[in-house]
RNA sequence: GGCGGCAUUGCCAAGUGGUAAGGCCAGGGUCUGCAAAACCCUUAUCCUCGGUUCGAUUCCGAGUGCCGCCUCCA
């Protein structure tokens, strides 16, 4: 079956081909390190990130890569206010960035190059972009000329004279055209700054993802990704300037993600609608956060609310609980018998339907939310069965397991998968104690150990494979909406128009 | 002003030219010694108006509403 993806530039889903049979090679934009990251941005990350397991699953091998941008305007700006030299500030909060991908359950990516460190790369790539003509030096620093690239705004999907005349751009009497960018900008005093045949000074905001994106995948690449705001300038200029060298477009497929809101308006810094992805993590299992993200389709907008992460977080425990209940099944002794089991086969088939719609759904442009109902519904259909008390039969007993290969297998894909918990030895010999006692109906003594057994954390669930127990998998919610746990801003007061 | 996206049940959210997955919430009920966060049942003329079609929620057009990009942004 054919993998397809929506491409921005074309605007329509595409079978995704490599260039390279088998192999694909992705480029995600990665976060410019001034400050930690927000949901919004953990939106991105998630998403992508989700998108290289499956194509792993699927059996691609994919070649990874997600920048770090260490030097930029806001870092200088950061640096004063928190009174920190640029660098340390930047390794301060690459450093956080690592950890919160890991917390998000984030696989690193093959490459994460640096800015700061691919400078030759920057300037070699600045020379050529200057001999082909495409650029133009001022006092020191240099401008892409957008007139001089005729396909300037295929990406977006803009036109360079509508563009300008809706420019809310400072004029800036440097630019021989308002919609001119710096691919280098002359040192400050003060800045950070690398020397250059144009003197010292620092990237422009594009080039590095050009530089090091052509380093690490070759000058035409298979997908670029990144949020929806990064369309326009950010990926319409890596693509215009690289091309400019290169002939090529810079990636073959352009993938965004849509927006994380916050009462329907906008997660970002800039408005101070935001939540800090670790605070949030320190309330909310990561796999409650993902399965939220994966909820709604990656290019559809999502609202963060207690509302939407409450139901994502009842559902994943209600997920969890069935991942427990089989582990517990599972580990009984089989028998023996050869009783032919309608139920186990009904099962079995429902089993081997879901596999192929789960694999159906992602395959078409990674509908996360799809995949998801044909997982819930397989997990919906055990519990149906177990509740229904059927007879233990060695056939079903295998195909509870294949059940919980298989459930455990997508939700890996998906990276929603409960982590383990055995069931301590104290608990285990109370629920063993609590079975003779009911054999004995001796109901007290039972009820009793059945408090004791909660009163630890634990749930109760009687069926006819015995006594389970579950853990209460429980977070409050209130907390993270309430508390100061997490950095909240409030949105600037902005000037609309009517 | 230019460009783009979205509008599905109380909420979230898939999907399809032949009357609609899944999750959450709510109300009933069931199994059970009693229980259970378990199971079952119940809740949608798919924004409006036209058009194409045997048939549209699904295609086309218009309208309305919401969101976004054109400035840093995942």
């Amino acid at each position: 079956m054919p993998f397809t993806l929506f491409n921005t530039a074309t605007r329509q889903k595409e079978e995704l081909r490599t260039q390279e049979p088998g192999v694909v090679k992705i480029y995600a934009c990665g976060p410019t390190v001034y400050d930690f990251f927000h949901v919004g941005n953990a939106r991105a990350f998630i998403v992508f990130d989700t998108l290289r397991r499956v194509l792993a699953d699927r059996g691609w091998k994919v070649v990874y890569v997600q920048n770090i941008t260490d030097v930029d305007d806001k870092i200088i700006h950061k640096a004063e206010a928190e009174a920190l030299p640029p660098e340390k500030l930047a390794a301060k909060y690459t450093e956080a960035f690592f950890q919160d991908l890991a917390a998000l359950g984030c696989l690193p990516a093959h490459h994460h190059p640096k800015a700061t460190e691919h400078m030759a790369e920057i300037i070699a790539l600045v020379r050529k972009i200057m001999a082909a003509g495409h650029a133009y030096a001022v006092n020191g620093d240099i401008f892409f000329s957008v007139r001089s690239f005729p396909g300037y705004g295929s990406i977006s999907g803009k036109n360079i004279d509508e563009l300008e005349k809706g420019a809310r751009v400072e004029i800036n009497e440097a630019k021989q055209d308002p919609l001119d960018f710096a691919l280098w900008k002359a040192a400050k005093k003060g800045e950070p700054s690398w020397d250059s045949p144009w003197g010292p000074g620092r990237p422009g905001w594009h080039i590095e993802c050009s530089a090091m994106s052509m380093k690490y995948l070759g000058e035409s690449f298979d997908i670029h990704a990144g949020g929806e705001d990064l369309i326009f300038p950010h990926h319409e200029n890596e693509n215009a300037q690289s091309q400019s060298v290169t002939g090529k477009p810079l990636a073959r497929y352009w993938l965004h993600n849509g927006y994380l809101k916050i009462e329907g308006e906008k997660m970002s810094k800039s408005s101070g609608n935001f939540w800090i992805a670790r605070d949030v993590l320190k309330v909310i299992p990561r796999q409650v956060l993902r399965l939220f993200m994966l909820s709604a389709h990656y290019r559809s907008p999502l609202d963060f609310n207690p509302e939407n992460i409450e139901a994502a977080g009842h559902g994943y425990a209600e997920f969890q609980r069935t991942m427990e209940r089989l582990r517990g099944i599972i580990r009984l002794p089989r028998q023996e018998d050869y009783l032919t089991d309608t139920t186990a086969a009904e099962l079995e088939k429902e089993l081997v339907e879901t596999g192929r719609s789960f694999s159906a759904a992602l395959e078409d442009d990674l509908n996360t939310a799809g995949a998801l109902g044909f997982l819930f519904r397989l997990a919906n259909k055990t519990r149906q069965i177990i509740a229904g008390r059927p007879p233990k039969t060695h056939q079903l007993l295998q195909v509870f397991h294949a059940v919980h290969e298989a459930l455990g297998k997508m939700a890996e894909i998906l990276g929603v998968l409960p982590e383990p918990q055995p069931v301590p030895e104290v608990v285990q010999k109370l629920i063993e104690q609590r079975e003779a006692a009911r054999l004995e109906k001796k109901w007290e003594l039972s009820d009793q150990l059945r408090e004791q057994i909660i009163s630890r954390g634990y749930a109760l669930e009687d069926t006819t494979f015995g006594s389970l127990a579950l853990t209460q998998n429980q977070f409050i919610l209130a907390e993270l909406f309430t508390s100061q746990q997490a950095t909240r801003g409030v949105p600037a007061d902005r000037n609309r128009k009517k």
